[in-house]
DNA sequence: TTATTATTCGCAATCGATTGCTGTAAAAAT
DNA sequence: ATTTTTACAGCAATCGATTGCGAATAATAA
């Protein structure tokens, strides 16, 4: 309870009339040490409640059992799950996390960074703030020999380990979807274009609707729609035009598509009947609104274990030269009723 | 790029010819340092783009600017509000915040503890997990001299600074209103009552029924359903009861609320009218429900944000002898549309 | 000009654990 | 019985930053 001086190698060396390098070997299990003194160390380090105290040991060492992870948003279901999946491989490796959330903005995405080089962490994962301005920190990790994993939102031209979600293929499925349900005015909603996979998404609406000879409208195409409230306001916007949609792809998120929604039902335009509805990451409730939510999953969780694996795997074992790779996981399309126009006919 | 030795201050001090404690006190803003000679260190620190070892730094200080933080499931709603809220004053602050899971199993928690104290961080801030057995590890956390903050789900016994919510409170608000909306028979769902939470909910049920003259039969109170699955299984259950129940209170949280409504509106039993459902957390899609599911709100952010001001303003200045203190929160009762019983009478 | 004070900087110990090297004693081989 | 090998433990340097103390220089006062 006092706030003494924690017990340390010496303290058990002076007890045992032993040498500190002697009691370290026996705790760390290098041979050199008889089975005899060994198992008196273990005892009193017991008795002396020895802790071992990781900054000495790290800074020896010259590295460090933690990984750095940098997001901008802690409690945002995709960005936990990711975290979850991570700490669940991290953990049973011995290695830890130290979590930094950038809350979107570039500067604290920096000063997190530089936290984390400080801390001497081995590896950094990071998925960048929507306010990303250029790459120069992220450079800087490399350059101070820290292993860097970019997930998500990357920086397309540095060349990293990157972990992605194939998102301009699952947009196009998820707008062909749209087509093949007859939908013939499809609106999406995009985040801003800055990030690569708002881009990704952009085209593969774009793709998708060309591939079925669908002109490519600009007045349906709504930027920086990415909360419930926004997508509420795009989709007033939307609803007003003298040709309004009958489909919204809200490719932001999905709570866009439940702004989207909740427009839809207030005004009394008939989900899925007059106007279709498709968000983006399969958060939990879009299993339940009424109608349910066609949406896409990203596989978070296990998306998280990859990056870890990729770590473990593919960088760490030789880490002088591993060639930067590129893991791209194809997002489920979930198909729920706010798409499907023909339910009915299929159901008769 | 290359795997090369970082910049040391040595380093700066070489080239400077220079002492490195000159580098030190310049690069930590002390005095007895020449503006000309700080600049020129700053300049050149710039230039071989020094970046501070945080591991020595600590070592050497004794102290260490970082708060570890143990919660059963990072991506659980609840939790990941908390550490958001956490992370965001703890980050003004300066300090890092090391997150770990304990996955609700008692031995991962210990172990987790363990780490942290290795790590020497400055405090720890934790959730036990639901199979809890004894606090000898959190004892140990205090005898190494790291700080101690418990919240939400505690250990009772153990004299640690703590913030909960007044479950207790809370649960009996909830109830009362069941009773005040003219429900009879209210049954409750309950959590492992090896966690204090679940106690002290099961006793606010208790104290209302008392309060209001009702009976507390024994069959109308389900232990352990605590999932959405459970919620369902119990549901079941106790609709087939001979003298069933008209109103189910889902003290564990709102995803069992989500299986008793999902039960209810299978087997077509109105709610709000033939069923009252309470839930707990507010969990985001509660709101958006058919009919929206009334619950309890937690604040979880604001009560990271509290617990960490906690750590700077009482616990921080003087680590000596801070008096434990105990934060009540009290919780807000979100009344919607599930448990209206006399909605269309007042709407009339 | 000399004495005193204030600045500025270097020296060296320290935080706690690790590890290459050396020395000694015991065990094994000759 | 002597030599060689092996096992075990100690010595001391090291990781990088911090800090009390003292020395040297510059600035100020007498």
């Amino acid at each position: 309870m006092k706030n003494q001086k924690r017990t340390t190698i010496y303290d058990i060396a002076k007890k045992l009339n032993l040498n500190a390098s002697s009691v370290s070997r026996a705790l760390s299990n290098n041979s050199n040490v008889s089975e005899a003194t060994r198992k008196l160390i273990l005892k009193t380090a017991k008795e002396l409640n020895y802790k071992q105290n990781s900054l000495a040991s790290n800074l020896r060492k010259g590295h460090n059992q933690t990984i750095g992870v940098i997001v901008p948003r802690i409690n945002q279901n995709f960005f936990s799950n990711i975290i979850a999946g991570l700490e669940e491989v991290t953990y049973q490796k011995g290695y830890n996390l130290i979590i930094c959330q950038s809350n979107e903005s570039y500067a604290r995405e920096v000063k997190c960074v530089n936290t984390l080089i400080n801390q001497h962490v081995s590896c950094i994962i990071i998925s960048v703030s929507a306010d990303f301005e250029d790459d120069s920190h992220l450079k800087n990790v490399i350059d101070q020999g820290i292993q860097l994993i970019q997930f998500d939102r990357v920086a397309d031209n540095l060349e990293t380990f990157k972990v992605l979600n194939d998102n301009e293929q699952a947009s196009m499925e998820a707008v062909s979807h749209l087509i093949e349900q007859g939908y013939k005015r499809i609106a999406l909603l995009e985040g801003p274009q800055n990030l690569n996979i708002f881009k990704q998404r952009r085209e593969g609406y774009i793709a998708a609707l060309k591939k079925h000879d669908f002109e490519v409208l600009p007045e349906l195409m709504i930027e920086n729609a990415w909360t419930k409230e926004l997508g509420a306001v795009a989709t007033r916007k939307l609803l007003s035009l003298p040709n309004p949609p009958d489909a919204i792809f809200a490719s932001t998120s999905d709570f866009s598509a439940l702004g989207v929604l909740e427009v839809a039902n207030k005004m009394g335009v008939v989900v899925p009947d007059e106007l279709g509805i498709c968000g983006y990451s399969n958060e939990s409730f879009t299993e339940i609104t009424t109608p349910s939510i066609t949406t896409i999953d990203q596989y978070s969780v296990s998306m998280g274990k990859t990056i870890a694996n990729l770590f473990f795997q593919e960088i760490k074992p030789e880490s002088k030269d591993a060639v930067p790779k590129i893991v791209s996981i194809k997002p489920k399309l979930i198909i729920r009723s706010s798409t499907l126009k023909n339910k009915k006919s299929r159901e008769t």
